[in-house]
DNA sequence: CGCCAATCCTTGAATATTCAATATTCTCAA
DNA sequence: TTGAGAATATTGAATATTCAAGGATTGGCG
């Protein structure tokens, strides 16, 4: 039975540490999926975010894709380099810059999608469909108390 | 309910982003108290790891911490530095580096703990005891089907 | 024994991320 | 209306990580 860790106890048994190995695993696997299509799990999130079609400023779509305000300029610079995304000033407040999924994006998109749907069936298939739906449950509320 | 997720479903229903998400959270947090030791996130872990006296391999080390090998290598150079770990050959095999902590990472690394157990409680108050266990438990799970 | 492949760690170069500072635009109150 | 301060995004320098290659040692097989 998991308590809460004494001084002494091993890292294992750490909230935080448990988090970050699961974390680590799992998106190592969608990595190795998604290579074949040459990109990072970054963008795939990126373009599944975009792909409803609404422009997203950078800010709102930093908070959605987890990743620090410069880092994903600097990502969303390659992007548009490859022709998957692009900007537009926003109309309604110039200071923001609106993003836009391609037609190129959109394929790609559906393409990332599936290798991503196709790692989610492997593991609740070892891992249990109960199992994965309790694991998801907890971890939506872990985030609500977080905030 | 929680489904796997269909093509078209939101990725905040993907097991991976919801972990991605999560982790982020926790980690930041602890972040910020380990902060008031001056000490990244890694150096706690590698210094609780170490903690147990016995000598690791750079190898094992890098596993128990969840750093690739060159990443823990540099940042052990910084930690040999600040004089809170050393290296001394394995005398069994001469490939093998075996990290040892001094008596500064020791104090260092009893105060880190302290704060980590800290937070941990603090999660516990928010998130409760109940589900906190039963999270941990389906995150070791995972981890186990997941290799 | 002697050699060759495997293991272990480190290095250097390429790449990516972060921090702090900047530019632009907007908001709002005096 | 205008000016100060807040919000948004980007840039450049400093820092960290990763990838590919290398050096040292070991294990084991012919």
């Amino acid at each position: 039975m998991a308590k809460p860790p004494k001084e002494n106890s091993p890292i294992t048994e750490h909230l935080a540490y448990l988090l970050a190995q699961a974390n680590r695993e799992i998106n190592r696997q969608l990595e190795m999926r998604l290579s074949k299509e040459g990109v990072p799990v970054e963008q795939w999130r990126i373009l599944k975010v975009l792909s409803d079609g609404n422009g997203h400023s950078m800010g709102e779509l930093a908070d959605a894709v987890l990743l620090n305000h410069p880092t994903l300029t600097k990502m969303i610079d390659r992007m548009v380099s490859d022709t998957l995304v692009y900007r537009v000033q926003d109309p309604k407040d110039r200071r923001k810059v609106l993003m836009y999924v391609s037609d190129r994006g959109k394929a790609l998109s559906r393409r990332l999608n599936s290798l991503a749907v196709s790692q989610e069936e492997h593991i609740v298939e070892s891992y249990g469909d109960k199992s994965t739906n309790e694991l998801k449950r907890l971890l939506e509320s872990l985030i609500g108390s977080a905030n």
